[in-house]
DNA sequence: TTTTGGGG
């Protein structure tokens, strides 16, 4: 023992080697040493104790021999990064396999960055993985720690109490254990989780499938969105929006008791999910009793960055300059002013048959334009010629005569907001209709004449923003509906 | 308590 030679060289102070001794003596009592992730020993199949940062969890589910089982991926200082620092996408973990006789003897992992502490593990190679394996119903336990302030529990509102750092938030059997040396283990690791959750993804690329390329994914996969809505179905579970960097939108149901946790806006991984074939109107991902929903340490830096990209459809409108009520920007002549609104769906789809509205021509409508075509507006202008009755493009023409408007709206409203159906109200102003529906702006050679054009496009931004409405007479020739009496009021 | 099942 190399400790003599010290002892003897330190003679002069007794008391001071004595207490040293003494201490070192029980802290030598201690129950459990923990090891490192990649120190642990492979060889002897030796029972063996650690702590570890979740990065990703099942569920707890059944087998099917009356067993239940939680597999984990677990990181620590000495194994996360797989090949060179920073930006190398791909974690190296250990995973954490736990057997249990029963249900409430595995953890609910519901965040990604809190700890989990391990007593009595063993350690093999699975699938080229360090694989720790812990048998709750023999003699292995684990515990969960909190790396934030509050608790996944706490942070979701249900608050109890005060977060005590070395008392585990969830724990195996009755009775939890906490010697004095772990409190450096613990409180080093979780300065680690959180420095290395907010400075890195964690949740690396190859760990998820994006939203746009899940279709072709064969099995299951796990995803990594925000959730832009929570839609309560029922007592027992919510629909979740969810949409990611790709900007696709999917649906997905997670029942309330399963998944207390989750909230409008988190940032979410879900563990294990497959594409509902059977879904036809939108897109919806189906979850297994093994899925799971993860969300993360409040200074994720992976989190943060999500929430701040994806937003709603909502969202998007309201980031625009001018965040609005619903504004109609146009009026229809004095003598319409009290005509009735026709909606676009009985325009389109009941004109025909309806023996009051069949003998109509001139309806008024309102409805918001979801685009207008042409796209580009110097082609909204055409030179008309009367006797042939053809219009034809303007470009790279200087003068020209003639001129008239040809420009389609793509509208919706109320009536036709579920279909997929695409309607058409023109501005066709050969005939003389709607000439001024600009505020008076007459057609001409918008190729040439930049200042009508640069009009025209704030128009067109205009109509085509959020909750903006056109309320528009139309003319009905031919199956068409042309707009007249009706101008921009702005 | 078991070579468990482990991306189930």
């Amino acid at each position: 023992m190399s400790t003599g030679k010290k002892a003897s060289s330190r003679s002069t102070s007794k008391k001071g080697g004595a207490q040293k001794e003494q201490k070192a003596k029980a802290e030598k009592k201690q129950k459990y040493d923990y090891v490192e992730l990649a120190k642990a020993s492979l060889t002897s199949g030796e029972s063996q104790n650690f702590y570890g940062v979740i990065i990703d969890a099942t569920f707890p589910y059944k087998t099917n021999k009356d067993k239940y089982i939680c597999s984990l991926k677990v990181v620590d200082p000495s194994q996360h990064i797989k090949g060179l620092k920073g930006t190398g996408d791909g974690n190296d973990y250990a995973t954490v396999v736990l057997y249990a006789k029963e249900f409430k003897d595995l953890p609910i992992v519901s965040r990604i960055g809190d700890i989990i502490r391990v007593h009595r593990a063993t350690l093999r190679l699975h699938n080229h993985q360090r694989q720790f394996n812990a048998s709750i119903f023999f003699n292995s336990s684990w515990s969960l720690f909190s790396t934030d302030k509050k608790t996944p529990a706490q942070e979701a509102g249900g608050a109890e109490g005060q977060q005590n750092e070395n008392v585990p938030y969830q724990f195996s059997g009755k009775h939890y254990t906490f010697e004095k040396h772990e409190g450096a283990i613990l409180s080093n690791l979780r300065k680690w989780a959180s420095q290395y959750i907010s400075s890195s993804n964690v949740v690396t690329t190859d760990m998820y499938v994006p939203l746009n390329k899940v279709q072709s994914e064969k099995g299951d996969f796990d995803v990594l969105a925000k959730i832009i809505h929570i839609h309560e179905l029922d007592e027992y579970a919510n629909e979740l929006k969810l949409k990611d960097t790709t900007n696709q939108v999917w649906y997905t149901l997670a029942l309330k008791t399963k998944f207390p946790h989750i909230r409008s806006g988190d940032v979410i991984r879900i563990r294990s999910a497959t594409v509902d074939e059977t879904a036809t109107t939108k897109k919806v991902l189906n979850l297994s009793h093994y899925s799971n929903i993860l969300t993360f340490l409040s200074n994720s830096k992976l989190a943060k960055e999500l929430r701040g990209k994806i937003h709603d459809d909502h969202d998007k409108a309201a980031k625009g300059k001018v965040q609005h009520a619903a504004v109609v920007l146009t009026e229809v002549d004095k003598k319409w002013q009290n005509h009735p609104i026709t909606p676009l769906h009985e325009l389109f789809h009941e004109a025909d048959n309806d023996p009051e509205l069949s003998k109509e021509t001139t309806f008024r409508t309102n409805f918001t334009v979801t685009k207008i075509e042409p796209v580009d507006v110097r082609e909204w202008s055409k030179a008309y010629d009367k006797k042939t009755k053809k219009a034809t493009s303007l470009k790279g023409q200087k003068g020209g005569s003639g001129f008239i408007y040809q420009v389609q709206f793509l509208v919706k409203d109320v009536s036709t907001l579920l279909n997929n159906n695409t309607y058409r109200i023109l501005l066709y102003t050969h005939d003389g209709l709607g000439a001024n529906f600009f505020n008076g702006q007459q057609a001409s050679n918008l190729h040439t004449n930049d200042a009508n054009r640069k009009k025209l496009e704030e128009y067109a931004e205009r109509l085509t923003s959020f909750n903006s409405w056109v309320d528009a007479v139309v003319e009905k020739r031919n199956g068409f509906y042309f707009i007249k009496d009706t101008k921009l009021n702005f």
